[in-house]
DNA sequence: CGCTGAGTTGAGTTTGGTCAACAGTCGTGG
DNA sequence: CCACGACTGTTGACCAAACTCAACTCAGCG
């Protein structure tokens, strides 16, 4: 399985147009995206549909909820939050996505995008055209299925958000997200002790369902207890046992691959 | 728009098997279900390939987690909770099910189920098998398109769960729920103001990130402030305004349709 | 008719929210 | 380069919403 062969940066200093171009089947991501169970002629054919897109800065949009569905976009590089708005003005945080993640899969329901994406960092992507994906897929099984496997990744991976958000306390909310997080990390070869949390403390508690002074404590309990040591945004996880502890048996069988 | 022509009974009396039979082209949640976007033609192939199941007693699994997914299945009576079990055994609703949803689709991501479904009183459902489907859709653009669909509507339905989850009061929550849950109604074709509750207070409460006793003092608040009239699973919305002022400005622009 | 389980109500406790002060970091511009 | 201001994050004191525990009511059922 092909995947980044070194940790990413957590800012990308020079990000030029032949990295932007390089194609799908040489794409480091590869494994995690949506080729990943296509034979390899259909994978050429695919390169000519996806493009890479002009880095985004944070703060970007990358789409914003409410306006017209046309593509699909894939993390290559950075890292996006997505966020529901309500008419009251207050937001509520989805997800945090890191590379190899596919965002847009909630607007296919009627072309419209219900939820926004923002860069948290500086952030490329790719942007796969949905009508050409869509035609395409007429003559890929594999295609076919892989989209609908993604689908209901993202569903998996919201049940998993639930069932954090229902009646955790806030200790279990933030260790179940780190070790997410870790793992996650590790799925893309990066060191699983070593997070650069790239959102901020009030996203992150927004995400938990929790105000940010309650994070902040919860930061401080953890170094105490001697799980974590933290230094702003740069966290290390010491003690994987203990933080398994705090996050309780609120896991399912299997790793979550997404948050 | 072909929808159920009456108020479903809470309860099935009688469910003969020349009901159970009748095909899709027939069916009355006709409009709700998997062909809403086919053509006349295909409808009659894709009879042949969905299955009406015997129908199911409260209590009794339709899938449970962990076992192999074969089949979508589309709820025609009655009502179904699906549920995610944790390690330590305490459990997560994820949501209710009425007649027209599809259950299933968070097992396409790899072949097993990753939450259980049961019904919460006697119930029917019709049984569509993937693989054929999955083969027929290679054919009817319109299926392949609608899957998706169905799919990204599960993840905007997760949405909608996700901000009810987070930072929201006790009324907030419960109020939500009552207004998205009368919504449904509406689309049934129910009356909107007379909801009988399948489920039992503890598992809403469950869903809703809450203990059993703060429902319940909820519903006599509600009644106190004449919204509601309660009478143990029998709701009346006597004050639908208030009841939107209870939920907040915790809602987007358009109506949930499942919860 | 009593048993069981679901639901309601009350009293007391606790977790996490609110408000406020403060510290540290970053970016801007003199 | 440093000074300033804005912003992010941390800490403390206090408060309240929701949880826990317990008693009680009511409906359904053998």
């Amino acid at each position: 399985m092909l995947v980044v062969p070194r940790a990413a940066p957590a800012s990308i200093p020079s990000l030029d147009l032949a990295e932007l171009r390089r194609s799908c089947r040489s794409c480091a991501l590869h494994a995690l995206c949506l080729p990943a169970s296509i034979s390899s002629e259909d994978l050429t054919s695919l390169d000519a549909i996806v493009r890479a897109r002009r880095p985004l800065n944070r703060g970007d949009l990358l789409f914003a909820s409410g306006t017209r569905f046309q593509s699909l976009f894939v993390v290559r590089s950075g890292s996006f939050k997505t966020t529901l708005e309500m008419n009251s003005g207050e937001q509520q945080v989805l997800g945090f996505h890191l590379p190899g993640e596919i965002l847009g899969f909630d607007a296919l329901s009627d072309d419209v995008h219900r939820c926004s994406a923002e860069a948290l960092e500086r952030a490329s992507v790719c942007d796969a055209p949905f009508a050409q994906i869509d035609e395409f897929a007429a003559n890929v099984p594999g295609l076919r299925r892989q989209l609908l496997r993604i689908a209901s990744r993202e569903v998996v991976k919201d049940h998993e958000h639930l069932m954090m958000m229902g009646r955790r306390q806030a200790q279990e909310r933030l260790a179940i997200f780190l070790r997410s997080l870790s793992q996650r990390y590790r799925n893309l070869q990066r060191a699983p002790e070593l997070l650069e949390l790239p959102m901020s403390r009030h996203e992150l508690a927004n995400y938990l369902g929790l105000v940010v002074e309650t994070v902040s404590r919860m930061f401080t309990r953890f170094e105490e207890l001697g799980v974590l040591r933290v230094n702003r945004k740069q966290i290390r996880i010491v003690n994987f046992a203990r933080l398994d502890e705090l996050a309780g048996d609120a896991s399912q069988d299997i790793e979550s691959e997404a948050c």
